[in-house]
DNA sequence: TCCTTAACTGTTTTT
DNA sequence: CAGTTAAGGA
């Protein structure tokens, strides 16, 4: 039988095997779509494809890195070119900048530097923002931005204040980006569905260039995309959708649900497939998800199913606190580890906001778990990072004026806000760039010579620096660090702050240098900012590596794990406050769960807390309504360390279904693990383990001592009892000297020098510092 | 100009 | 609570 065909069911070979005309796969967790899709590239080139003609996209890098390795698994020698939506819309503006007023070289802002870039339009124009903050003006210009509404055609509605803003700023914002030669995320794709749109000889070369585009997760393309994506298919239209709109969780982002909905309206000779049949989940796990997911009235009713086995029940536990939640947990997790029967790679905790991942760290860090985090584009971010890179950025483009704006004073060089301020009314009045207008400090007014001298040297500095522009990128940022010397403010202190910061800038230099090595000869710095703006760290996540992980909702989409745990459902959190009064966004958070649940392999736990601190403050919280609308016949409910606290109606339900429900009280902290399935000697290992741990966790028992329970003062001394110079100790930290001292009562701060961990500061009344010796 | 300190504020998810 | 901005002092 035909290597290719040989382990595929018959959808998946269906459409697998389609080559001519439109085709839209509807995928559900775990059915292998992926597979059908790079098996169908292996197909297209079989029968004649050439392989420049293929486009295959997807949202993350992390998706195509995966997507390019299997088909070069598959077609050793292949190489199709699979990119991101973004990467792909800035390989083609670099191509085509002119055609909307860029130049080649132009410069990709991420959301900071498109945030500060606002924010100076609106000063500069002194644009009236009648208290919206530059945050939500963003917000709403992206959200026009996804819609294709260019700056230009941008209406103000009625009766909407935000909007008449956003109108003049919009604009504004726009130039100003035009004139750095720079986008932002959301131009990447509305200047080239905009350039798709207006020139009819670029789309049909397009559309002839790329004859089969294949995309991933087509439920959360937005209209920019869709826009896109029509465009070249038209001549040709072999556009292959694959998707699910149960995992539509993107909306916020501008994704439109309905383009997948409607795909069949908007290709009526399309050939429909559906992948219903699960290979990941057990079919608790997968009960669970699709009873959640009926809930919601927009979608297209999948019939999923699994021949897998039946599987443990999915467990819902109640924890009275977050901490007892972490803790146990990592217990939990540890001890699987520790008999053998796991290993951390195994296991993954979500949660919905990055916020909630403090005390699960905390947790795991105790028990010695490893773990990986998983967070947005952390490393490029980094202060010292985007610095030195911004040197780049201005060498690679010399208009760039944010760029400009970061490195003039960076490290010090006694050009202050006046001076700033000058020097860019001086380039605004006379439409040059920054970097220009400090070339010509002597003529601007106002400027005393000193700064005439600072900001001219600073000009000087960065056209040496521009001549480095063909060299590798290693000596480029080498260069700059030595010539900038960036570093040696940061070498004078030695807060253990200023270390990291060297250290981070050791590894940019080591990154340079693989980069280097990777590409054949010199001249790629403009590649290589490219992956830093457009990488985000959920790429570098190593399923290799053994290690717990931790992500939001949102990052786990397309990933699978052994066993996975969700903690807060709890109204509120899942569903978001901000998402619980529209139906249409509940229905978004529901996906989300749906999304996180179908993740597990084989073991499933949602968790809530009775507790929870929050904006640093303590509340009762409320289970997720999402809790009552899945099966209970499938789930175990384990109470630990807290009184009833069951989401409203599942007392009522308790005698009509079957479950059980397993109550334990404070008096005895165990877990009935015996429930589970692994057996009972791995459940006598957890219960001791835990009970163990559990020691010395003080835990609120009832209701009333809950409601009006005040701030807990942590140390029983009072701020003013902390005198400079006094030993003290920190739980984490050990002991430790106060070498500063600022501010009184609840604001009285400590600066306290650590033998291991170096400076840290605390605010008295929140720490747990006690003097030494008490 | 720059650094420290105090007040303020805003909170989702990310290419 | 944390991160950021505004104010004030050297």
């Amino acid at each position: 039988m035909d290597p290719l065909f040989e382990s595929l069911n018959p959808a998946q070979c269906e459409a697998v095997r389609h080559v001519e005309g439109p085709m839209l796969v509807l995928a559900g967790p775990g059915s292998g779509k992926t597979r059908v899709v790079t098996h169908r590239i292996a197909h297209l080139l079989r029968e004649g494809v050439r392989q420049s003609e293929i486009l295959a996209l997807t949202f993350t890098n992390k998706a195509s890195d995966e997507m390019r390795t299997r088909v070069g698994a598959l077609i050793p020698g292949a190489r199709v070119w699979v990119s991101t939506f973004h990467r792909f819309g800035a390989r083609l503006l670099r191509e085509y900048a002119g055609y909307v007023g860029l130049t080649p070289n132009f410069t990709i802002y991420d959301t900071d530097d498109a945030r500060q870039t606002l924010k100076r339009v609106i000063e500069a124009g002194r644009i009236k923002t009648a208290h919206y903050s530059p945050e939500r003006i963003a917000a709403a210009i992206s959200q026009a931005k996804n819609q294709l509404i260019t700056a230009d055609r941008y209406e103000p509605r009625i009766g909407s204040p935000l909007s008449a803003v956003v109108a003049e700023v919009y604009p504004a914002y726009q130039q100003r980006l035009l004139a750095s030669s720079a986008v932002d995320f959301d131009d990447l794709l509305l200047h080239v569905a905009n350039m798709l749109y207006q020139n009819a000889d670029v789309r049909s070369e397009l559309d002839a260039r790329y004859r089969f585009i294949l995309v991933d997760e087509y439920q959360d393309t937005n209209r920019a995309q869709y826009v896109m994506l029509r465009a070249m298919s038209v001549d040709n239209p072999n556009l292959a959708a694959t998707g699910d709109p149960d995992q539509s969780i993107y909306g916020w982002r501008g994704a439109d649900i309905n383009n997948i909905l409607q795909f069949e309206s908007d290709f009526p000779s399309v050939k429909v497939v559906r992948l219903e049949q699960n290979y990941r989940s057990t079919q608790s796990v997968l009960r669970v998800a699709d009873q959640l997911i009926r809930q919601n009235l927009k979608r297209k009713a999948k019939g999923l199913f699994t021949e897998n086995a039946a599987g443990e029940p999915v467990r819902l536990v109640q924890y009275a606190t977050q901490d007892d939640e972490a803790r146990s947990i990592a217990d939990e997790i540890a001890n699987e580890v520790a008999a053998k029967r796991r290993r951390p790679r195994d296991f993954a905790i979500f949660y919905r906001v990055n916020a909630l991942s403090r005390s699960l760290e905390r947790g795991l860090r105790e028990q010695g778990v490893p773990y990986q985090m998983i967070r947005g584009q952390e490393f490029y971010q980094r202060k010292e990072i985007k610095d030195v890179l911004a040197y780049c950025q201005l060498i690679n483009n010399p208009r760039d004026d944010q760029a400009a704006l970061r490195t003039i004073n960076t490290p010090t060089r006694g050009i202050g806000r006046k001076t700033i301020d000058r020097l860019a009314e001086f380039a605004y009045t006379h439409r040059i760039s920054l970097l220009e207008a400090a070339r010509e400090a002597v003529q601007v007014d106002g400027l005393n010579p000193r700064a005439v001298k600072n900001v001219t040297g600073y000009a000087a500095l960065v056209d040496r620096l521009g001549q480095l522009a063909g060299a590798a990128v290693e000596e480029i940022i080498g260069t700059i660090l030595a010539e900038t010397k960036y570093r040696e403010p940061l070498m004078d202190g030695n807060s253990e702050e200023d270390l990291n910061r060297l250290a981070n800038i050791e590894e940019l230099l080591t990154d340079a240098r693989q980069f280097d090595d990777r590409r054949e000869g010199n001249g790629h710095l403009e590649e290589y900012l490219e992956n830093a703006w457009l990488v985000n760290e959920t790429d570098d996540w190593q399923s290799e590596s053994d290690k717990v992980t931790m992500m939001t909702l949102h990052a786990a989409k397309g990933l699978e794990f052994p066993v996975v745990y969700i903690v807060a459902v709890e109204q509120g959190v899942l569903p978001h406050e901000r998402s619980i009064n529209d139906e249409e966004q509940i229905e978004e958070e529901r996906r989300l769960a749906f999304v996180g649940i179908t993740r597990a392999k084989e073991r499933l736990q949602l968790s809530y807390a009775v507790q929870r601190d929050f904006r640093g403050q303590r509340r009762r919280t409320v289970p997720s309504s999402f809790l009552l609308e899945m099966p209970r016949e499938e789930m175990e409910l384990v109470e630990v360390g807290a009184d009833h606290w069951y989401p409203p109606d599942w007392d009522d339900l308790d005698d009509a279904a079957g479950g059980e429900v397993h109550e334990v009280h404070d008096d005895g902290p165990h877990f009935d693990v015996g429930e589970f399935g692994a057996g009972g000697e791995g459940a006598r290992v957890a219960e001791t383990a835990q009970g163990e741990s559990w020691k010395g966790s003080p835990r609120l028992t009832t209701a009333a001592k809950l409601s009006g329970a005040a701030p807990i003062e942590p140390s029983g001394y009072s701020p003013e009892d902390f005198v400079q110079g006094m030993t003290v100790t920190h739980p984490e930290h050990g002991p430790g000297k106060i070498v500063a001292l600022s501010g009184s009562g609840k604001n009285r701060r400590a600066t306290v020098k650590f033998a291991t961990a170096g400076e840290r500061r605390f605010v008295l009344v929140h720490s747990p510092l006690r003097p030494a010796g008490k």
